[in-house]
DNA sequence: CATGCTAAGTGTTGAAAATACACTTTTATT
DNA sequence: AATAAAAGTGTATTTTCAACACTTAGCATG
């Protein structure tokens, strides 16, 4: 009657990152140096590890994200528990789980957490001790260690959700932008297109979307209106 | 660097239940006499309980669910995971934690589950074992022990989100369904009214909802026409 | 300083969907 | 035969969604 004497939880970090070239994604690469890799190169993951004795979910994801990319209060929301036994036993993640847990065969349950950072003003530049670290397209994300893929599409899953019924693209995008640039965000992540004039139409409805005195600077065309989101006129919820 | 030693992980299910009578949640009691509560009464909770070493989340919540009902194959979908360090430390859960568990101080990091049953043929049954076990309306639900409220809150806002999207009313309808009883049950869930005409437009465009060659008996006004769902015909996800 | 390039910006019309609304029908009961 | 109770049914109006093309502002070039 000791149901479960010694399992792990962690939480995963899908860091999503937005600029006007695309979605991104933060993954890690396995330092190759670290462990002797029995076949086949070391894989990329997502950000992730144990969670401390002491602390919260939130505050877990959140301080694995600073120690891989000095990125502080960026949105964060949990989406799904992910909790197979077997999923950190594949043969491909034993050697590298070899190296860095006291207990490697432990089973370990995750939670996942995804977050939204906008590349545009600064580009989080991500610590180097985790190993390389780099924002891959989602739509060039290749194989990842355990079921981070799931992982991965879970999180895509849920973005796209709340993308429309909770207000959160500001989180992707500069603080003052064009709607233009509004446009090709939910046309990336929505992955459909939307017709301009319609678009427009129903921005004007959202009222957390506030036009500023100002325009765009330094294009060879015609300078679009900037806008910013006013978070304090969020309609209901 | 021994990140988390002894965590402990459990699920807690929302096992809703319905019939003409309204929308009704399963709560089991702790019982009063296997241990000395200092204060106060003894509390109603969720059914859940510590997952074991080899199972997973979804297999975990199957079978405290058939341990505590008796009941097999219900729905079941994870919506939540509930880590707060402190969410079983309250005063008012001590007691019983203290007469239950042998590590009653180690941190427990829950998964929230919700699951559906039809109250109309079987009123599933729950076993004794498990000390008072009863079904209350969810507008009536009192003060619950730890954080079961909020994750009551948690589940009512997972079933009502999902009532539209994903097809599942039938899980909590009998297999032979009157169109006023599907109009009930999403009125109950959703807590507001629906206007008689225009929700029969609407269920005539649902293709997995069938008519059947059979009508109501044994009521004492014109017998409604009995529908069922098709599950085979549940269109694009 | 005139021309051309580029993306910004802007309205209307038709189709489809959502809403509001009231009377007739069928069965069981007396 | 009359009554009670919920089932069942259609239309007109409003609102939302979808399709569609030209003009404008600023910059660069010759």
């Amino acid at each position: 009657m000791e149901p479960n004497e010694s399992l792990h939880l962690s939480v995963d970090c899908v860091l999503f990152g937005y600029n006007d070239d695309g979605l991104k994604v933060l993954l890690i690469n396995q330092k190759e140096d670290t462990y002797a890799h029995a076949q086949g190169r070391p894989m990329s993951q997502l950000p992730g590890d144990l969670i401390l004795i002491d602390e919260g979910l939130e505050a877990a994801a959140e301080r694995v994200l600073f120690e891989l990319t000095q990125v502080n209060g960026v949105y964060l929301k949990q989406f799904h528990a992910y909790g197979d036994p077997d999923r950190v036993k594949d043969h491909k993640d034993r050697a590298w789980l070899r190296s860095v847990r006291t207990m490697p065969d432990q089973r370990v349950i995750t939670v996942g957490y995804f977050g939204l950072v906008s590349l545009h003003d600064h580009s989080p530049q991500p610590a180097s001790f985790a190993g390389g670290v780099s924002w891959v397209d989602v739509n060039e994300v290749g194989p990842l260690a355990f079921d981070h893929n799931s992982i991965l599409n879970g999180a895509i899953e849920a973005l796209q959700t709340q993308l429309e019924s909770h207000h959160i693209s500001f989180e992707l995008l500069p603080k003052k932008f064009t709607l233009s640039q509004l446009q090709d965000l939910y046309e990336t992540v929505l992955d459909k297109k939307f017709d301009k004039r319609n678009f427009r139409k129903n921005v004007k409805k959202m009222s957390h979307v506030v036009p500023l005195d100002e325009k765009q600077q330094g294009v060879m065309h015609k300078p679009a209106q900037l806008f910013s989101f006013n978070p304090d006129q969020i309609e209901n919820a």
